[in-house]
RNA sequence: GACUCAGUAGCUCAGUAGGUAGAGCACAUCCCUUUUAAGGAUGGGGUCCUGGGUUCGAAUCCCAGCUGGGUCACCA
């Protein structure tokens, strides 16, 4: 029998023609361990006493502390030399070497534990628990004396394998699709994405407190919402069966959170989901968190204070400092950020001070820089435009924009001195919007006006434009106190504090293609029952016929020559059969 | 959506003016009681992303597609 088929006849499981030599050898040692009585997925708890850190930070040898450890973790690496061995395991704070010496963790005559499991049946990236006791090698490295191994759970699939000395990694998993198809084993493999991620958390976390301490509510809103309101975007739709009605994932809960304004809440937040149907690209996934929050009786300017104070606070709980590295900029959170109001921004890096100027006169002025323009734009847009095209990637550092044109923000207040703008600022960082907040537009006449202004952009063929939500104009209607509102991208601050240039780097499972799935693999019988000799059948299978029913759909000439070609390729030694044996098959 | 780069062993990657597919780690077998990204020896493992085309011959050249990355466009 050649070989190469041996692996294939140890099972007759449907699918193990798919498997990798690797995975074949974990799957026999899987049995092999059934087999001398060792449970690979064992029911019980597992009394972990200790993490290796805590270890690590607080071994004394002098202490004499630490001399009946439990800790349960992957094995990472094994170096075997003879009776006795060395190990890493990796537990959620890190990893920890074991010394294991075969007559301790075998006492008796028997050394199977030692020779058989540690040294054959056990593979890298299977969980085990062990006991033992702290010491430091002759080579000064903490080690844990293994005085007994025992089985958590068996790893069918090689990891990758990752090395690393002296702060420098080797064979490190660098694919893009294959960290974030199978971010777990990139948590696994790769550590610096686990601390990006205990970062994510505690920036919330620090928000969240400072929240909190200002007695805010922290609330929840519809995610499915019959109106998407609250934002310009396309909404992903789906459909409610009973109600028999469309309902969309919402794009903001800002329309929500003014609701609970009215009902009397002084201050509402909620980090909250929202989805776009757009674009994908280093900085936009369908689905990101935005933490939102209303505060009564505020105006924008407070927020502006307030928006400060937090950022900061976020940046001085992860870093210690307010200095923090983004690719090859160091930006500082230090309060107070710059102020800077739309019109001075356009007038700085254009030249042009637009301040009353007519739609035509800006028309001329984005001709004269260069930018494009078509003729549905308003003033608004042309402004947003000039402001987009030549201010914005210069704001690196942290910078207020305030006072934003009327047309591009139907949902605030009018400014109290400047006619047409409001009383709006984004928080710039690095070139990019981070924050956007406005003192609330409350005045519900006003409000209904700006959403008929809206709704006539619809008209026109902007499918961005907000629909009219009636029921919230209602809301306006019975009195919303003066509010300040703040909206914050919780996944562009991540990648600013954990200095990430892509989403994809701070969401644990961005969105992608779906894999293509596997095609079921039809089990030898009915190979065989088509008349196939069993030594063809993982020839077939290898040359991508998974099916009985493929077969039916190729060529009988390629067919022969494919699996004539795979036999004298692999030089696996096969009688090749006669094409009029072939052709019988396939009838 | 446009342009562009990439896809070779479980992982990281070589490779060829078209001519039998390579390394390191991992894996298997054997030797070794304090090793350090990797002790020594031997060995197994590939639909070179998929499908067409050119050719005596394609992993390599051409076309199309799939998946991913980057840039741009669109978009908060």
């Amino acid at each position: 029998m050649p070989e190469i088929f041996k692996k294939f006849l140890k099972f007759d499981k449907m699918s193990i023609a798919e498997l990798s030599e690797q995975e074949i050898v974990r799957r026999n040692s899987l049995q092999k361990m059934r087999d001398i009585g060792i449970e690979p997925y064992p029911a019980p708890e597992f009394p972990v006493n200790v993490t290796t850190q805590e270890i690590k930070d607080n071994y004394k040898p002098e202490l004499n502390n630490y001399q009946a450890v439990i800790v349960a973790g992957r094995l990472m690496s094994r170096r075997i030399m003879g009776k006795a061995s060395f190990a890493e395991i990796q537990d959620s704070t890190g990893r920890i070497q074991l010394y294991i010496s075969r007559d301790e963790i075998c006492p008796d005559e028997n050394k199977d534990l030692y020779n058989e499991f540690f040294k054959k049946l056990l593979d890298i990236g299977d969980i085990i628990g062990i006991k033992g006791y702290a010491f430091f090698t002759q080579m000064g490295e903490l080690t844990i004396h293994v005085k007994e191994i025992g089985m958590l759970s068996k790893s069918l699939r090689p990891l990758p394998i990752v090395k690393e000395k002296d702060g420098q990694t080797f064979d490190a998993v660098t694919d893009a699709e294959f960290r974030y198809r199978q971010r777990y084993v990139d948590l696994i493999v790769n550590p610096q994405v686990k601390d990006t991620f205990l970062k994510r958390t505690k920036i919330i976390n620090t928000m969240r407190q400072f929240f909190n301490e200002q007695g805010y509510l922290e609330v929840e809103t519809p995610i499915l919402q019959s109106i998407p309101g609250g934002a310009t975007a396309r909404p992903f739709i789906t459909h409610h069966n009973a109600l028999n009605i469309p309902l969309y994932l919402r794009i903001a809960n800002e329309l929500y959170l003014k609701r609970l304004i009215v009902g009397g809440f002084d201050g509402v937040y909620e980090f909250a989901k929202d989805f776009r149907n757009e674009g994908m690209d280093r900085t936009h996934n369908p689905e990101f968190t935005v933490m939102e929050i209303y505060v009564a009786y505020k105006d924008y300017k407070w927020m502006m204070n307030f928006t400060e104070e937090m950022i900061e606070r976020v940046a001085l709980a992860l870093h210690g400092t307010t200095e923090v590295q983004l690719g090859d900029k160091v930006i500082n959170f230090k309060r107070p950020f710059k102020r800077v109001t739309m019109y001075e921004a356009i007038k700085e890096h254009t030249g042009f001070d637009i301040a009353g100027n007519t739609e035509d006169e800006l028309r001329d002025i984005c001709k004269t820089l260069g930018i494009e323009t078509d003729p549905t734009m308003g003033k608004g847009k042309l402004i947003d435009e000039i402001f987009g095209e030549k201010c914005e990637h210069n704001y690196v550092q942290p910078t207020f924009i305030i006072d934003y044109p009327v047309e591009m923000s139907p949902l605030t207040k009018k400014h109290r001195s400047v006619e047409g703008l409001t009383e709006r600022f984004e928080l710039m960082v690095n070139g990019k919007e981070l924050a956007n907040a406005y003192s609330e537009l409350n005045d519900p006449i006003d409000q209904r006006e700006r959403f008929e202004d809206q709704l006539r952009l619809s008209e026109k063929g902007d499918d961005e434009a907000m629909f009219i939500d009636q029921d919230f104009l209602r809301a306006l209607e019975y009195g919303m106190p003066p509010t300040s509102g703040m909206g914050i991208g919780i996944d562009r601050l991540t990648m600013f504090m954990t200095n990430n240039l892509s989403i994809q780097d701070v969401l644990f499972f961005p969105q992608m293609k779906p894999e293509k799935t596997a095609e079921a693999v039809d089990p030898d019988e009915k190979f065989l029952e088509i008349g196939i000799p069993a030594e063809w059948i993982p020839v077939i299978r290898q040359i991508g016929l998974k099916k009985v029913k493929d077969l039916k759909e190729i060529k009988i000439g390629k067919f022969f020559n494919d699996i004539c070609g795979f036999n004298k390729k692999n030089k696996l030694g096969l009688n090749n059969p006669t094409l009029e044996e072939v052709t019988k098959w396939l009838a």
